[in-house]
DNA sequence: CACAAGATACGATTGTATTCGTATATTAAT
DNA sequence: ATTAATATACGAATACAATCGTATCTTGTG
C-alpha cells in the first residue's frame, strides 16, 4: 500500500528521471539520457528501460506518435512531493506533519527562508 | 551513497522495527515481535532475521549477555528523522528545506500545530 | 536500393529486501 | 535425564530494483 490511488511511490532511479522530466517538460529518451549523463554514467538502454517500467506503472505518460517516443511525468512535482511527504510522515513521524516540519526547521534554515515560511503560516491561518 | 557517516538509511521493514524499539526501549526479539504482531502478521524468525541484519548494518546494538539478546536502536529517533529528511530533501526538493516545509504545511495542519511552528520559528530567529 | 544511425523491445544478470522453514542450542521443569 | 519451550543461526525462496547487451525495426541519405 502506501499509495494514493493516483500515485505509486517512485523508486530512487525513477525519481531521478522524474526530476529531469519536470525540468525539461515532455522529452525523448535521448534527451533524458543526455541530461542524466551530465551527472551520472548510465547506459541509454537503462534509461529507456526505466521509462518503460514507469510507463507501466503510470508514473509517466508516453506519446508514441513519432518514432522517438516522448515521455512526460504523469503527476506534477508538487503532487509527487506531497505523496512522498505523506509517506514519510506516516512511517517516521507518527503521522504528525508538525513533527516533521519542526524537525526540518531544526536542521538548517536561513533567516530568509524563515521569513518565507512565516509568511505562509500567516496565509494558512486565515 | 546517501549516508551520514553514522547512519545507514533503514528500509521500510527496518524502520517499522526501529519505531518499536524507540517506543519500547531495549527489547528482546520476542517483545518486538509481540508488538509488531499487534498490527501485522509477521513471523517470529522474520523479525529475528531483520534485527540480525540491522545489527550487521549497525542500525541497532545488541546485548548478548543473556540467552535472549536485547536489541536497541543505534541512533535516536530524532537523528534518524533528520537523516531521512535530508535524504528526501536532496532527492525530491532540490535540496531546499524550505520547499519541503512549505509543501508539508500546504497539506494539512491544524491551527494548533501552526502555533507550535510559529513558536519554533521565533526561537530559531534569535 | 542499401546502409548507417538511432529507436524500441526483450531477456538476462546482479543486488537488495523480505519472508520463513529447519536445524541446533539452551534452559527449565517434571 | 528426558522433554517441552524458546533462542539463535542459517539457508533458501520470492520479489523487486537497476543495469545492460543484443536483436530488431525504422528512416533519412547517398
Amino acid at each position: 500500500m502506501a499509495r494514493g490511488n493516483s500515485g505509486i511511490k517512485p523508486t530512487e532511479a525513477e525519481l531521478t528521471l522524474l526530476n529531469i522530466l519536470w525540468k525539461l517538460g515532455p522529452a525523448t529518451v535521448r534527451q533524458v539520457h543526455d541530461t542524466v549523463s551530465k551527472t551520472q554514467k548510465t547506459g541509454y538502454t537503462t534509461v529507456l528501460k526505466i521509462l518503460q517500467i514507469m510507463h507501466e506503472k503510470t508514473l509517466v505518460i508516453r506519446d508514441e506518435s513519432n518514432r522517438a517516443h516522448v515521455y512526460a511525468a504523469a503527476n506534477s512535482e508538487g503532487f509527487t512531493q506531497s505523496s512522498l511527504l505523506k509517506d514519510l510522515i506516516s512511517k517516521a513521524f507518527g503521522g504528525s506533519t508538525s513533527k516533521l516540519v519542526m524537525r526540518a526547521l531544526d536542521e538548517s534554515t536561513s533567516s530568509e527562508e524563515i521569513a518565507d515560511i512565516r509568511q505562509l503560516l500567516n496565509e494558512l491561518e486565515k
